[in-house]
DNA sequence: CAGTGAGCGAGCTTCCGCTTGACTT
């Protein structure tokens, strides 16, 4: 028994803590939250007072069980859950869910897991901030009030199964809004003059023109008059320039720089985050601070010098500055520096590569650059040339490290420009005029608009990665690949003596695992940012927070600030309930030239459909669901009526009647009672033909076979199969799991029946005799 | 995961922020 209970939110934090303290400390993780509303039910009273009822979880019965006990055998209880409003609330919640009485217990903070900030906490322990923890209580139940409000709205007026909330609505309206200022971008294009030059010590420089000329003529003009036009370097003028490294990571910052560097989802991250951190590898990998503790600076200070010499090492301690960062942890950083590397699991191998170079980078001198500019006369024209170069004198933290940079990669490598004079006149090689666009704002990445999120204070480092998925999930967002496009530009070029012009070809507009809007996601967000502006702005959130801070600091009571807040949005539901038409984003596409019918692109029940016909007319209306990539607001009547051909009667195979469709789950092939589904990578359904669709059937049916590992003639209903997770028993629809020890081949019949007897029921089936 | 339709309409769906294992049949 020991004599005390230490309560912290992270397991692997526990393990750590425990080996600094003696024998006579116990310490416990609680798992994060151990109470919250219930999930189905609103749990709110807002006739009085908006009072929340909080209950533990069931995957938190166990835990809180067990700290009872814990808590039960010991003098003292210390909760020390992270010093954020969060923490606070966790350790509110678990001093009533533990009953633990005030003079047992103390809460304490520490913001960095070291040794002798832990035992500092231990001498200043405090009571809960009530005060905080109200706090945070408005905050939960501002989120489920907009939550649980919002989303039957949307059932009712756009689609079931929908769901809106103060991030991923805003998160969602990130992506459409950058759509359609891509949509509205205009493209213009200009001239970029480059002229290659030949300097006395027989070198090449190369010099572009700061301005350019708009049009083809304008650039034509100007090669000719560079034509007979005698060249000088008028100036050479060197300035010396720094470029310092990047602060430690945060949670953003990783998942944007592996993103770049890896190609590593938002969640993939966090995923080889968290097993680094479970091995003791790295620090905290939930965190918005670039804070790096006391003795982490001096260990990398130490390693710096010893492995690159004093003149690299500058310690630096940055500043967060990140809207509503609550910095209860340190930035992500190594446990140890001087491990640089280890063997493993690759992904985490080169994460951690990743972590410890942005590091110690932070922590190295800037690196100095000498940059030169040399201005080139044109003896018939007032404009100059300029070039430019670059060299590194000193490399700094460059030496471990370079950032990468999201957008397109700036023309032009930059390097030692060669030695010239003033007034040295240089031969012209030759001039092009290349004709160059601009560019529309980029569409987002997962972590770039992570990165957006954060900037406007939307989400936090524990949820980033959830609502990406989630505004992914509910359909409202898509990550693809979109291929580029030919785009043709003209090249003039001044050679010896004449002007030539050719047109080019590039490939532009390729895109790879960016966020695009669909239907649902755009006709959601109108619907929303319609009814709803305050809370689709994308500075509700930081309003919101200041009234939370005023809660925080006693200067207002919570429920007041929620009645404030829900009147008016109460209003707007009922408001929108009432007068709002129903969203679906209806097209007229034009009328079918055969049966003199409408035909129209809206948002169905099930998602993006067309249809013909109207229900007022005398035929019942046909529809058919959208096909991947076609959109409501992009597709035509021919393509519409393409749809709408399906189901096709394709003939007659083996006695039965062979079709294709097209259902919920996308395109199909009909055999009989049989459907399977078309890859429309593979196939397009409107072309499949008899011939085809019989082979496409023999496919199925040889992959069914392959499934099969064996069967038994005296009971055709059990079946062993391979699937996705192995070898399985499926006894009349049922399936059952296999044992480790056991090899499904060899498996006999009654085997089988003994262990379907005997298998326990799985998650799935234990919730539906729960129901009954 | 299993399944392939749409003026029936019962009963379902939903929020954000803290945490890790379950373990898919």
């Amino acid at each position: 028994m020991s004599k005390y209970l230490i309560i912290v939110e992270s397991l692997a934090k526990a393990k750590i803590i425990e080996k600094y303290l003696g024998k006579d400390y116990k310490v416990k993780s609680c798992y994060g939250h151990v109470r919250d509303l219930h999930p189905k039910r609103l749990s709110v009273d807002i006739e009085n007072g908006f009072v929340p009822t909080y209950e533990i979880p069931p995957d938190k019965k166990d835990v809180i069980a067990e700290l009872k006990t814990a808590a039960a055998d010991s003098e003292h209880v210390w909760l020390a859950t992270d010093e954020d409003r969060e923490g606070e609330a966790i350790s509110w919640h678990l001093k009533v869910a533990l009953k633990l009485e005030d003079k047992h217990t103390s809460r304490i903070t520490f913001n960095e897991i070291t040794k002798p900030a832990i035992l500092e906490a231990i001498k200043k322990p405090r009571k809960v901030n009530e005060d905080l923890v109200n706090a945070q209580q408005a905050r939960r139940v501002l989120d489920r009030l907009v939550g649980f409000e919002l989303s039957p709205l949307l059932w009712k007026k756009v689609m079931p199964a929908l769901s809106a909330g103060r991030v991923q609505s805003v998160a969602t309206r990130m992506v459409v809004d950058r759509e359609r200022d891509i949509e509205s971008f205009k493209r213009e294009s200009s001239f970029r003059i480059v002229g290659e030059f030949t300097t006395s010590e027989d070198k090449t420089v190369s010099a572009e023109l700061p301005t350019r000329p708009e049009d083809e003529a304008a650039a034509h003009d100007f090669l000719d008059t560079c034509r007979v036009a005698c060249f000088s370097v008028k100036s050479i003028e060197t300035k010396p320039g720094q470029k310092s490294p990047s602060p430690p990571f945060t949670t953003s910052t990783l998942q944007q720089e592996s993103s770049r560097k890896l190609g590593f989802s938002v969640s993939q991250t966090m995923t080889v985050a968290q097993k680094l951190y479970e091995e003791g590898k790295i620090t905290y990998m939930r965190t918005d601070s670039v804070n790096l503790s006391a003795t982490a600076l001096e260990e990398t200070k130490e390693l710096i010098i010893t492995r690159f010499g004093d003149t690299y090492s500058k310690p630096r301690q940055y500043k967060t500055r990140t809207k509503g960062a609550q910095e209860a942890h340190e930035a992500i950083r190594p446990t140890d520096p001087s491990q640089s590397a280890f063997d493993g699991d690759r992904s985490m191998v080169r994460l951690y590569d990743l972590i410890w170079k942005r590091t110690i980078t932070s922590q190295m001198a800037n690196a100095r650059l000498e940059k030169t500019t040399a201005r080139i006369g044109i003896s018939t024209r007032e404009e100059e040339f300029i070039a430019r170069g670059e060299v590194v004198i000193f490399d700094g933290f460059l030496k471990v490290y370079e950032v990468s940079v999201d957008d397109e990669q700036q023309e032009g490598e930059k390097g030692l420009l060669p030695v010239m004079t003033v007034d040295e006149s240089l031969a012209l090689q030759h001039m092009t005029a290349r004709q160059r666009f601009t560019q529309p704002p980029p569409r987002y990445t997962e972590a770039s608009l992570v990165k957006n999120m954060e900037e406007q204070g939307i989400g936090r480092p524990a949820t980033y990665a959830q609502t990406i998925s989630t505004i992914q999930k509910r359909e409202y967002v898509t990550r693809e690949d979109r291929p580029g496009y030919e785009r043709h530009y003209r090249v003039l070029t001044l050679g010896s003596d004449d002007i030539s012009s050719a047109t080019e070809v590039e490939i532009t507009g390729a895109e790879k695992a960016k966020l695009f809007p669909t239907d649902i996601g755009e006709i959601v967000n109108d619907f929303l940012v319609e009814q709803f502006n305050r809370i689709m702005d994308y500075g509700f959130t930081a309003s919101v927070e200041e009234e939370f801070d005023e809660i925080a600091l006693g200067r207002i009571a919570w429920p007041v600030m929620i009645a404030k807040f829900y009147n008016p949005f109460h209003e707007s539901i009922i408001t929108a309930t009432e007068r709002a038409d129903k969203a679906t984003g209806e097209r007229l596409l034009g009328v079918d030239p055969a049966s003199e019918l409408p035909v129209f692109a809206r948002l169905g029940r099930r998602g993006p459909m067309v249809q013909i016909g109207e229900y007022n007319t005398e035929n019942k209306p046909r529809f058919s669901s959208l096909q991947d990539g076609q959109n409501i607001r992009t597709i035509s009547l021919d393509q519409a009526l393409d749809l709408l051909k399906l189901p096709r009667d394709l003939g007659v195979y083996n006695e039965e009647p062979v079709s294709v469709g097209s259902g919920r789950y996308g395109p199909y092939v009909r055999y009989g009672e049989k459907y399977l589904s078309i890859d429309t990578e593979t196939d397009d359904p409107l072309e499949i033909d008899l011939v085809r669709a019989i082979a496409l059937i023999a496919e199925d049916h040889k992959k069914r076979e392959e499934r099969l590992i064996k069967t038994f003639p005296e009971n055709p209903s059990v079946q062993v199969l391979n699937g996705k997770f192995g070898p399985y028993i499926s006894i009349d629809g049922k399936n059952v799991r296999i044992p480790k020890d056991q090899t499904p081949i060899s498996l006999t019949l009654d085997e089988c029946l003994e262990l379907a007897t005997k298998s326990k029921p799985g998650r799935s089936q234990r919730r539906s005799r729960r129901k009954r």
